[in-house]
RNA sequence: UCCGGGGUCGUUCAAUGGUAGGACAGCGGUUUUUGGAGCCGCCUAUAGAGGUUCGAGCCCUCUCCCCGGAACCA
C-alpha cells in the first residue's frame, strides 16, 4: 500500500478527532471503548458494516475494545437464531467476537432496581392511561404537552403499582412506567418518554421471566454504562434522544465518567434496500429464497455474491463518518470489489453463444481421432503465487459467437477470413473459411494453426490484434449464469415497493465453461469467485453446482460485454 | 408550525482564516495474452444575500433548501 492510500484510508473524521481529543485532554482516563448494538430481529446488511467498522476500528486504533451487545429489549421481534447469524457475519466481515456476546438482558434486573431509585427519588411515575391519551397529551411540534394525572402521585404509590407490573398484576399495555421530565419540553424525547412497558411474550433469553421490558432509551445509555462503554455511537435519527441518554445518566450519579452519544450519518446506497423490516418482509412472503438470497445486500447475500469482507471493509474504511445525509453509489463499492477481485480471483474460460471453431491441421492419433493436448495456463496475470492449470485443447474448439465476423467492421480485429488471432494461452490461429446454414448463419469457422505458437506466442516475433477465450467442445462443462435482472431495484428506499421485485426470477443462462472448471469449483466455499475472461466476476453458488452469480455491474448486466464486443 | 442536524464537482469525502484537492462516475486517448485490468488526459463545485478581514468554503447576520424528531420500535 502506498503512503498516499495510506493517507487517505486514515483520513480523519469528526469522530476520530473527537476521540483523539479525548484521550489528549484524559477524559475516560485516556480508555476508549464502543460498542455495536444490533438488535437481534434480522441479519446484518451493508448498512451495519459501516457501523461495525467504525465502532470496531475506533476501538482497535486507539487500542480500546468493542463490545457486541445484543440491544433485546423487545421481545416480539427478536430471536436467537439471528444472534447466531449476525455472530457469524460479524465474524465473516472480520471482526469475530471474543468469547461470549453481551446482551442487553442480562442487565434486566439492574435495570429494575435503577428504576425504583428514580421512581423513590420522584423522577419517575406509573401511568394506566391507554397509549392513544398518552400519545394525544404529548402534544406536538410546537404545542404544548398536557401532565397525566399520575405524574404527582407520592411514589411511595408508583413504587407499589411498578411492583405488581412486574409481578405480572396487570394486562399487557395497561401501565407503564413514565420517566418524570418536562411536558412542555421542546424536544419532544423528554416529555415524560416510556421506560417500561407490559408485555407477556417470549424472550429469546429471559423466556417468561420478565413481563415488562425496558425500552431502547432506558436501557441503551445504562447498559454502555455498565460496560463501561465511553464512545456511544449510533445513527442520526437518535440525535435528539442525546438529551435523553444524558438525563437518566444523570439521574443515576453513577461512579465514574458518563458514557458519551455521538451521531454519525448511516450508510446508504443507491439501488440497494436496506430498511430490516422491508428485507425481512422479502424474506417472509418468499420473494427472495432467503437472507442469503445474492440479491440482497445482506452482509451474507453480498457474501454469496462474491463480495470479498476485505473489500467491504476497505470500503468503509474510505467513506469515513460525516454527519452528512448522503447515499453513496453502488458503483464506489463496486470499484472496492473489483481492485480486491483483481487480485484474487482466478481468471477461467467460459464462452455464452458457442460457435464451432475447427482447426483443420489439427494431428489426429493412432485411432483416428483428433489428438488432445493440456496446455498450462496461468491462473492470475496479476498473481503469480496463484499458479497455472491445464487446459485441454483439441482441433474442435467452441468461441464466442461474436468473436467472428464474416465481413469484419472497420477496427473489427478478431476473427475473419484471412486473419490470424490468438486463442489464449494456446496457438496462433488463422482462420481459412467458414461454413452456413441454408440461412446463411454461420454455423463453423474454419482455421489453421501455427505449431511453433503453443502457449500464444509465435517465435518470429509476429504480432497479432486479438486474443479469444474458447473451449474445447469434447470438455466443455454446461454450466449457467443467473440472471437477477433488478437485483438493486430503488433509488430511494421509501420507494422500494414490493413492486419492485416483480421481475425478480432468477433466470439463468447457458454457459460453457473450461473443462475441470467443474472439479476445480466443485467443493468451493460461498464466495469463491472466478473472472471467466472477458465476461466478469462470478461467484459460484454453493448449493447448485454449476450456478454462477455475477458479483458486480450488475446494472449493465450485459450492456458492456455488447459494447465491447459490437 | 416548534426543536435539532445538515448544505463543497454528477456522487461522495477532504481543505490551522491563506493555491478549493481526492476517489467514484462520465468523456477522450493509449496500451494489453481477452479488461469491466493498466497508464495518460479532460470535465465540473463552496445554496443565496449582506457583513467582519489584507484575505472567507471556514467567523457574524438574514434568507432558501434538505434530513430527523410527537412508537408501550430500535
Amino acid at each position: 500500500m502506498s503512503e498516499l492510500d495510506e493517507d487517505q484510508s486514515t483520513a480523519t473524521d469528526f469522530v476520530r478527532e473527537l476521540v483523539r481529543h479525548d484521550i489528549e485532554q484524559g477524559t475516560f482516563g485516556g480508555r476508549v471503548k464502543t460498542r455495536f448494538p444490533p438488535e437481534p430481529n434480522g441479519y446484518l446488511h451493508i448498512g451495519h458494516a459501516k457501523a461495525i467498522t467504525v465502532d470496531f476500528e475506533l476501538a482497535n486504533e486507539f487500542g480500546g475494545l468493542c463490545n457486541l451487545r445484543f440491544d433485546d429489549t423487545n421481545p416480539d421481534t427478536e430471536d436467537s437464531s439471528f444472534v447466531d447469524g449476525i455472530i457469524a457475519d460479524l465474524a465473516w466481515l472480520g471482526y469475530p467476537i471474543d468469547g461470549e456476546p453481551l446482551y442487553a438482558s442480562d442487565y434486566f434486573e439492574q435495570l429494575y432496581q435503577w428504576a425504583e431509585l428514580l421512581i423513590v427519588d420522584g423522577k419517575a411515575y406509573v401511568d394506566d392511561q391507554d397509549f392513544e391519551t398518552i400519545r394525544a397529551q404529548r402534544g406536538g411540534y410546537g404545542k404544548p404537552g398536557i401532565e397525566s394525572p399520575h405524574r404527582d402521585a407520592p411514589p411511595a404509590h408508583s413504587l407499589e403499582l411498578f411492583r405488581r407490573m412486574r409481578a405480572g398484576e396487570f394486562a399487557d399495555g395497561s401501565h407503564v412506567l413514565r420517566a418524570k421530565i418536562d411536558m412542555q419540553h421542546e424536544n419532544m424525547q423528554l416529555r415524560d418518554p416510556i421506560m417500561y412497558r407490559i408485555r407477556r411474550a417470549h424472550h429469546h433469553r429471559t423466556g417468561d421471566q420478565w413481563v415488562i421490558y425496558p425500552t431502547y432509551d432506558w436501557a441503551h445509555g445504562q447498559s454502555d454504562a455498565i460496560e463501561g462503554v465511553t464512545h456511544s455511537l449510533c445513527t442520526l435519527e437518535f440525535d435528539s434522544h442525546r438529551d435523553l441518554y444524558d438525563w437518566y445518566l444523570e439521574q443515576l450519579s453513577l461512579p465514574g465518567d458518563r458514557p458519551r452519544q455521538t451521531e454519525f450519518a448511516r450508510l446508504e446506497l443507491t439501488h440497494t434496500v436496506t430498511s430490516k423490516r422491508k428485507l425481512a418482509t422479502l424474506v417472509a412472503d418468499g420473494t427472495v429464497d432467503g437472507w442469503d438470497d445474492p440479491r440482497l445486500p445482506t452482509l451474507r447475500g453480498l457474501r454469496r455474491r462474491g463480495y470479498p469482507a476485505a473489500a467491504i471493509r476497505q470500503f468503509c474504511a474510505y467513506i469515513g463518518i460525516s454527519r452528512t445525509n448522503s447515499r453513496h453509489q453502488i458503483e464506489l463499492l463496486e470499484s472496492f470489489v473489483r481492485t480486491e477481485l483483481n487480485q484474487t480471483a482466478q481468471r477461467r474460460m467460459a464462452v455464452l453463444n458457442p460457435l464451432h471453431l475447427q482447426i483443420t491441421d489439427w494431428p489426429t492419433g493412432d485411432d483416428g481421432q483428433p489428438i488432445v493436448e493440456h496446455l498450462e495456463i496461468g491462473n492470475n496475470p496479476e498473481n503469480e503465487d496463484d499458479g497455472a492449470r491445464q487446459v485441454a485443447f483439441s482441433g474442435e474448439l467452441l468461441i464466442e459467437h461474436d468473436d467472428f465476423m464474416a465481413e469484419p467492421a472497420p477496427k473489427y480485429f478478431r476473427l475473419s477470413p484471412g486473419k490470424e488471432v490468438r486463442l489464449r494461452g494456446a496457438f496462433l490461429v488463422t482462420c481459412t473459411g467458414f461454413e452456413t446454414d441454408a440461412d446463411g448463419n454461420v454455423i463453423r469457422v474454419l482455421a489453421t494453426h501455427d505449431p511453433e505458437s503453443r502457449g500464444g506466442s509465435a517465435p518470429d516475433g509476429r504480432k497479432v490484434k486479438s486474443t479469444m477465450h474458447w473451449v474445447s467442445a469434447a470438455h466443455a462443462v454446461d454450466a449457467h449464469v443467473a440472471l437477477y435482472e433488478r437485483l438493486f431495484t430503488a433509488e430511494v428506499p421509501g420507494e422500494a415497493t414490493d413492486d419492485a421485485f416483480d421481475d425478480l426470477n432468477p433466470n439463468s443462462r447457458a454457459l460453457l465453461t473450461e473443462c475441470k472448471l467443474e472439479a476445480a469449483l466443485a467443493d468451493t466455499p460461498a464466495g469463491d469467485v472466478v473472472q471467466f475472461e472477458r465476461l466478469g466476476y462470478f461467484a459460484h453458488d454453493p448449493r447448485q453446482p454449476l450456478l454462477f452469480h455475477r458479483t458486480v455491474g450488475l446494472r449493465d448486466e450485459w450492456s458492456n460485454i455488447q459494447k465491447r464486443t459490437g
